[in-house]
DNA sequence: TGCTGCCTCGTAATCGATTACAAGAACGAT
DNA sequence: ATCGTTCTTGTAATCGATTACGAGGCAGCA
């Protein structure tokens, strides 16, 4: 391993000062024949800056963190990719920050966050508790939170709505005839859990759906895995003639478990999903799912934080993409 | 937003001493009073200890940095998933760095690396040229590729064996009474192209199958978009009795084409995957899949990475993880 | 020639934490 | 009481880069 070099070694060898080095290669007017001596020592003694040193000077990271719960969701996948490429095009390098399940792991995160690794974040929890909120609220960086948060918490937040995502596909449902339409959700005591759940119900409401208990049931988790016990057991309980899945996730889940129970996709039960992930396009039948804006989400959370360390110091944004439905031929609705 | 506290402020609000502040929170050997009246300063100030101060003294970032060609390839996003869990067990954090396709991508990196940003890199490229090997013999930090290097290059690696693992599947597929085999691979520019390339044309050598050219067809990229019209074009071109396929996007591809076309799997065609990640267990019918034991190759990276960032300083490593071939309804074999 | 003004370049302060070193306190042994 | 040992604590150097400030050189102008 070739040892590090430092501006002092590249002034040396040029035979200038360190203040000469820094400017040159910062490109402050210097003149020709120091430049280029400068230029050659640092090509020659394979100079880089080190970015400790800089940052405690300029007092600039270059880093974003990106909190996510849970990397195994292809929806996060896609974000983490969008944001990627976002920050690096702001010149910033992307830290993933794995916050697992819960409010616990946010929170060290926030903590760990007064330390300054990162010049800002993005945080996109599951689960947000009051000592969250309290650490967004005495905060020292910008953050940009993906998902809904108080409104008097003085941070910028970029929201599916849910809401009307789920009564998109309702009444896409409605439309092709379906009337007893089960609800297959993740756990209600995370953000969007509980969110998509508030839809379902007033949704049904509105379109004049029955909402038994016998029609809804909620899974572990998030994953395939805990959809399929999920859409067995919302089998055994009813006969729905659609599923609504509260994400793709389970929706792939509840096709499998369909077809496992001999029912025939759409036919006998149409499904939806939502998040609208590449997974939704490689079932078969292909699954209707609903577009929550996540790459949209993912960008604007990431225009927001890049020009909060822009220097743009206005009053907190609040943005909310509006969901659209992605008919495919799990519903029944293609062409 | 709270403003930054130092440890000058901590230690002036607790009258005493800057190193008695710095002792204190590293718990090294101090009075009960000091530490008391330090620690509740600490606590009331909100003080978190800046981090490049820190790196610039002791010499550590206490970050890991992963470099990934593609996120949207759910095997890295395994193998970013276990990483993740590995170095933050070991107290790091992890930074993920996106160099997309070609060789460039993992050299812009490599230069920054000198920045001392991180501590250790592990590296999975898809493409490796002399420019890219060059800068791995004149590194700083100690770097784990997941792949193939030169042997001498100073690095430690872990890589796949693709040769037995592509010997695993058409054994098992001409084991199941299939001859007539057909390839889809990625591009073989490619590291795991090249070498998944190599294992079908020797392993067909052995088991003593045709090998003509109309039974392999190259997708642009590793990606279920791209696998589409890869399989169409090998289908258009012969009638293979199985495909297999240099990943599982591409595998899920090659299944979705076999039903447009109206081909039953496993009966008319049999389907194997390579990479086993979650996909193959969502497709009906499931994916025979060959493990390449992704998350094992993470693991061991991110222990290696740790090792020497523990002071290891032992000849480079060469690990070799072998794979197996889990066996689902797409190639018929199962239960 | 002498003065002003601009331009270039070097010296040294600075960011915030860690830590080598030394000074002082406390305590025990003689 | 005196000396030495140990323990605690503070002062200051240090990591590497950026940058304020000032010194010196050079050109332009009277």
């Amino acid at each position: 391993m070739t040892k590090k070099s430092t501006i002092a070694l590249v002034a040396q060898h040029a035979g200038v000062s360190v203040a000469s080095v820094s400017r040159v290669l910062n490109g402050l007017p210097a003149s020709p024949a120091i430049t280029e001596r400068v230029q050659a020592s640092a090509a020659a003694l394979g100079y880089a800056p080190d970015a400790s040193a800089r940052r405690l000077r300029v007092g600039r990271t270059e880093q974003i963190a990106f909190a996510v719960a849970d990397l195994g969701n292809p929806v996060y996948t896609a974000m983490t990719r969008t944001i990627t490429e976002e920050v690096q095009e702001g010149g910033f390098r992307l830290l993933l920050a794995s916050t697992g399940q819960g409010a616990d792991g946010p929170l060290g995160l926030l903590t760990d966050l007064d330390g300054s690794f990162v010049d800002g974040l993005i945080l996109s929890p599951l689960q947000v508790d009051e000592r969250v909120v309290e650490r967004l609220r005495g905060r020292r960086h910008p953050i940009v939170v993906i998902g809904s948060v108080p409104d008097d918490v003085p941070v910028d937040s970029v929201r599916a709505d849910s809401m009307t995502g789920v009564r998109l596909a309702l009444e896409h449902l409605v439309a092709q005839g379906r009337r007893r339409i089960a609800f297959v959700n993740g756990p209600v005591d995370t953000v969007p859990g509980a969110a998509r759940l508030a839809g379902y119900v007033r949704g049904c409401d509105a379109l004049g759906l029955v909402t038994h208990q016998e029609l809804q049931v909620v899974a572990d988790d998030f994953t395939y895995e805990a959809g399929l016990p999920a859409a067995r057991r919302v089998l055994d309980q009813c006969v729905p003639d659609a599923i609504l899945c509260a994400n793709d996730l389970l929706g792939v889940a509840a096709l499998n478990v369909l077809r496992e129970r001999g029912l025939r996709v759409p036919e006998d039960v149409a499904v939806v999903g939502m998040d609208d992930t590449d997974l939704a396009g490689m079932t078969r039948p292909a699954l209707t799912s609903v577009d929550l804006g996540s790459i949209e989400r993912a960008r604007r959370a990431a225009q927001l934080l890049l020009r909060r360390l822009g220097g743009f110091d206005g009053p907190p944004e609040r943005v909310v993409v509006e969901p659209t439905l992605r008919v495919r031929a799990s519903s029944g609705g293609a062409a």
